[in-house]
RNA sequence: GGCGGCAUAGCCAAGUGGUAAGGCAGAGGUCUGCAACACCUUUACCCCCAGUUCGAAUCUGGGUGCCGCCUCCA
């Protein structure tokens, strides 16, 4: 397998570091408001990576962190006048629902921030013991002189950063413009900072990063360089750079082997992003389209560039998918899922997946992960159902189903109110269907509802569709093409789309 | 100003020296009670100029345009 290291700047065969086994890392959110479809994208590519590594048989350590500790987070519970803690808990919580709507995996470790404050203030002594770092008035800073490859990941060297740095924060308290924190002071916040002996504090952004790689490494793998590190685009300076300079000064090792980035997710030819706001967060997405829509999206360009989002865009993904997805789901019954929405081939199955096929996309995906290509094979070998769907897992797609993923309970009362169904004979089913809702509306309630209990839902629902699928046959067969029209009509209302045969009962799926 | 990336049909997107994959949308058709789904047919002087070569979208040089990072950012 190759991929493009930012760190060399070339495409590179992966060869991790333990023959067998790769460690890999990818920064997560800062957890202080809904996810958008930048954070996804970075999400899915990483997710595909981890995915594609276990399928190549590589044992995978992925680790994604969650920052919960930052300014924003307290600026903006301060805003709403709640506790920093309950915010960051709540965003993290929304972070975590937007990835399994995503089907995204759940990493190996996903360590916050706040959990590792010793772990870090260790990091920073230790920094301080041999010179890269310095404190000043309950600051501490990173000297980024005593560091000599500095600049190596963006490619500049310190003097070319320093040019034209005029939006450098002028600070005094450092030695050098480029300095950057590894604690700031803050003496007055006590229920947002933490004690240390430079005083009352929080951490800076980078640190954390170091801190936590170093920690799980050592203890899990007794070593200090990751085989793979992985963010957006725009992290590679100043926060990669920064990483890279504090892990290698601490550690006397490099902090990665493989530095891979994702290109920026683009509104309207401007970056997306929070500070501009012109950003579409994820479930705001999820609203119009289907899980397995963003990811297509998302595969369809290859990941290093930069992506376009507009609705057009989104909506050609879905038909794409929904065109593979037709192909594949008369077979798709014959496969079986665990709660992971990871296929279970049996042993027959297996040994009727097309290896030619197979390898052609393997060697595709090799080559730096070529999902447009990838895809593109898909397409062309169509009617070789079970090996697509195969592939299709392995690239992350969550085939139990194709819905959309707030569609379930607008869904059950489009049923329930469909005037189809308001007829005196039909009492029983609306009455069976009402009270469908009102257990769906219990499970949302708690608000820990997960895909599986969705799934299990969806099976009284599916029970209910059926009964008015049979209704309509007997109507067409009465050749009563009014209601069963009608009946076409309502469920495509509430987002099911009916499919006819010729020769056998009609079926439906979700829009 | 420094560094990096990108430029292929109406839209998205592969192709990295041998004569332009794939998807979406559009058009025509088959199927259908009507639809939807599916299927068949159909759509490109590869940003510009110069060079290397038997041959270039692909390599070299020079332009032009767009974007990212250098401040928080996936």
């Amino acid at each position: 397998m190759k991929v493009f290291n930012n760190l060399t700047h070339k495409l590179e065969a992966f060869e991790p570091i333990n023959s067998g086994t790769v460690t890999f890392y990818s920064c997560g959110p800062t957890v202080y408001d809904d996810s958008h479809i930048g954070h996804a994208r970075s999400a899915i590519t990483w997710d595909l990576l981890a995915r594609y590594l276990r399928f190549k048989g590589y044992q995978v350590t992925w680790i994604r962190n969650i920052t919960n500790v930052d300014d924003k987070i307290i600026n903006r519970a301060k805003e709403l006048n709640i506790p920093a803690d309950t915010l960051s808990r709540k965003y993290t919580y929304e972070f975590w629902n937007d990835m399994v709507s995503l089907n995204v995996s759940w990493p190996d470790h996903e360590p916050r921030a706040t959990d590792y404050i010793p772990e870090i203030i260790k990091f920073i002594e230790g920094l301080i013991a041999q010179g890269s770092a310095y404190a000043v008035e309950g600051d501490v800073y990173f000297s980024v002189s005593s560091y000599s490859k500095y600049g190596q990941l963006k490619r500049q060297t310190i003097s070319d950063l320093k040019e034209g740095n005029s939006r450098l924060d002028p600070n005094n308290k450092k030695k050098d413009q480029l300095d950057f924190a590894l604690w700031k002071a803050f003496p007055n916040e006590p229920l947002s900072s933490f004690n240390s002996p430079w005083g009352l504090g929080r951490p800076g952004w980078h640190i954390e990063c170091s801190t936590m790689i170093e920690t799980i490494l050592k203890e899990k793998f007794a070593i200090s360089t990751l085989d793979i590190h992985a963010g957006g685009d725009d992290l590679i300076f100043p926060h990669h750079e920064n990483e890279c300079a504090q892990s290698e000064c601490f550690t006397g090792k490099p902090l990665a082997k493989y530095w891979l980035h994702n290109g920026m997710v683009m509104i309207n030819g401007t970056k997306m992003s929070k500070s501009l706001s012109n950003y579409m967060t994820i479930k705001s997405v999820l609203a119009k389209f289907k899980p397995n829509t963003v990811r297509f999206f998302c595969l369809q360009t290859h990941y290093k560039k930069q992506i376009n989002f507009t609705n057009t865009a989104l909506q050609a993904a879905e038909s794409g998918f929904d065109k593979l997805f037709n192909a594949i789901s008369e077979e798709l019954k014959n496969v079986n899922f665990d709660s992971f929405a990871q296929i279970q081939l049996s042993a027959a199955q297996r040994a009727s997946l097309d290896e030619d096929l197979i390898n052609r996309f393997i060697e595709i995906l090799d080559n730096d992960l070529a999902t447009p290509q990838a895809l593109a094979l898909l397409f062309e070998n169509l009617n070789k159902k079970p090996t697509v769907i195969y592939l299709l897992s392995i690239l992350g797609f969550d085939l139990r189903s194709n819905a959309k993923e707030n569609s379930l309970k607008s869904l059950i009362y489009s049923i329930a109110d469909a005037k189809a169904l308001s007829t005196a004979s039909h009492i029983d089913a609306i009455a069976s269907i009402k009270a469908a809702a009102t257990s769906f509306d219990n499970l949302t309630e708690t608000n820990s509802i997960t895909q599986e209990e969705i799934l299990i839902n969806k099976s009284g629902l599916d029970s209910m569709i059926q009964t008015l699928l049979e209704l309509r046959e007997k109507a067409r067969l009465e050749k009563n093409f009014e209601l069963s029209d009608r009946i076409r009509l309502e469920l495509e209302k509430a987002g099911i789309t009916i499919k006819d045969f010729r020769d056998k009962p009609s079926e439906y799926s979700f829009t």
